[in-house]
DNA sequence: AAGCCGCATTAAGTCTATGTTAACCCTGCC
DNA sequence: GGCAGGGTTAACATAGACTTAATGCGGCTT
């Protein structure tokens, strides 16, 4: 119905963790994908697009902090939340967590339901503030609140699929996505649809706002381009 | 408008502790304003619009909790944060505390610079809220106080849910309210009523107000637009 | 050159969310 | 008790979003 934001995505190297918790919270409705380290999490990110990223600070290889910063770089995870998890409880971690750019800090061991309300109460948070700074990309802007896309003043109102799909091309202009990304990413994992359906949004797309914007890479994807 | 929102209203019944945080917030460029009860601070709130409230949970005659549920009552303060400062740290308490309407919960004693450091990843989510002036929006305007909405100078009297319902998206004109939002405020969280049910006070109020204010974004939600 | 692959394009089919109406159920009031 | 009005639900209708199928085309491989 109503999606809810709700996808969650857990780091830990500790699989017990990973599993005790994600019980947890898929009991509570979320959706959970788990990740055993930050080179993991960085991937998964990408591709699940989560609302809230909890993040174990002790990992081995690439730690907490260091996985929340390369996290902090990637284009659709601007108005993720991260949250560290830890069994820390000192001080100098917690300020050096917010300043790499994590959102709260939660300290280990915790009840489910601490976590649980934790969670929900920044979700809550989340859904009414999220705002986009939307800047314009040739001649295009974003206006997620709205459900809008100004082009060149004109205000454009797309269906939800052209409107997740143009957005997700913007968000990272020049890039190409390839096909399974766009699919992950505007109809979910889950959903099975055939390759044509992406080409017939793209064309949908390119009568409202031009077929200039739109490039296509042969055997790759697409890309959004001015 | 280019100042920042960093109003922040303490409420604690310890002279020590007022005096102690909110020279520490004060420092880091805060504006404080200091309340030493529940009932002093809900009179404050009112005014001063805080965009975050420090609240004791141990106070007497009206405590934190019991305060926090007023707070929330308040029309101005729908975008404010209220944060619980608390020397129990148990887990009935905090869940008590999130359902009551807070969005976070520091256990004392603090340090001056986590807790800094806490409120500004804190606000760094906010969003500078402009105040609602309640003024004409498309030749209408409401009346919380006469439970009225004007018309172009006609005076609509609406039953309950539709008041509640317009002036939610009255509210943001423009901003696009999903179903669970509108559920959530107009409704309450608890309440669990079908989808139909919004549709068709959707349809009174386009039958009362015209068919042209209300648009809708399938898929997402409803907007009130010019 | 033939064949293939991948994408574009169009039209047509399916499906889902919302619109709409009317009946029903409360609650407060006479 | 009966009535009135708001609120909710059920049932059906409908529009338009989304998907699929069919067909064509260009570039690339063999």
């Amino acid at each position: 119905m109503a999606d809810i934001s709700n996808r969650i995505l857990l780091v830990d190297d500790e699989e017990d963790i990973l599993e005790f918790i994600s019980y947890n919270l898929i009991k509570e409705g979320f959706t959970v994908k788990t990740a055993s380290n930050g080179r993991e999490a960085v991937k998964l990110a990408k591709s699940f697009n989560p609302e809230l990223i909890l993040l174990d600070v002790m990992m081995p290889e690439m730690d907490g902090m260091e996985t929340c910063v390369e996290l902090r770089k990637l284009d659709n995870l601007k108005n993720t939340f991260i949250t560290f998890l830890t069994a820390r409880g000192e001080d100098y971690s917690q300020i050096a967590g917010f300043d790499a750019g994590a959102d709260d800090y939660i300290i280990k061991p915790v009840k489910p339901r601490v976590l649980v309300s934790r969670i929900k109460a920044m979700l809550r948070r989340s859904v009414t503030q999220e705002e986009q700074v939307a800047d314009e990309i040739g001649g295009l802007r974003i206006d997620r609140e709205r459900y809008l896309v100004i082009q060149d003043g004109e205000e454009l109102t797309l269906p939800k699929k052209e409107f997740e799909l143009l957005s997700l091309l913007i968000s990272s202009p020049g890039k190409v996505f390839n096909r399974e990304k766009i699919l992950a990413s505007v109809w979910g994992e889950e959903v099975v649809v055939g390759d044509r359906t992406i080409d017939v949004h793209i064309r949908k797309l390119r009568e409202k706002i031009g077929d200039n914007l739109i490039k296509t890479i042969k055997g790759v994807g697409y890309k959004f381009e001015a």
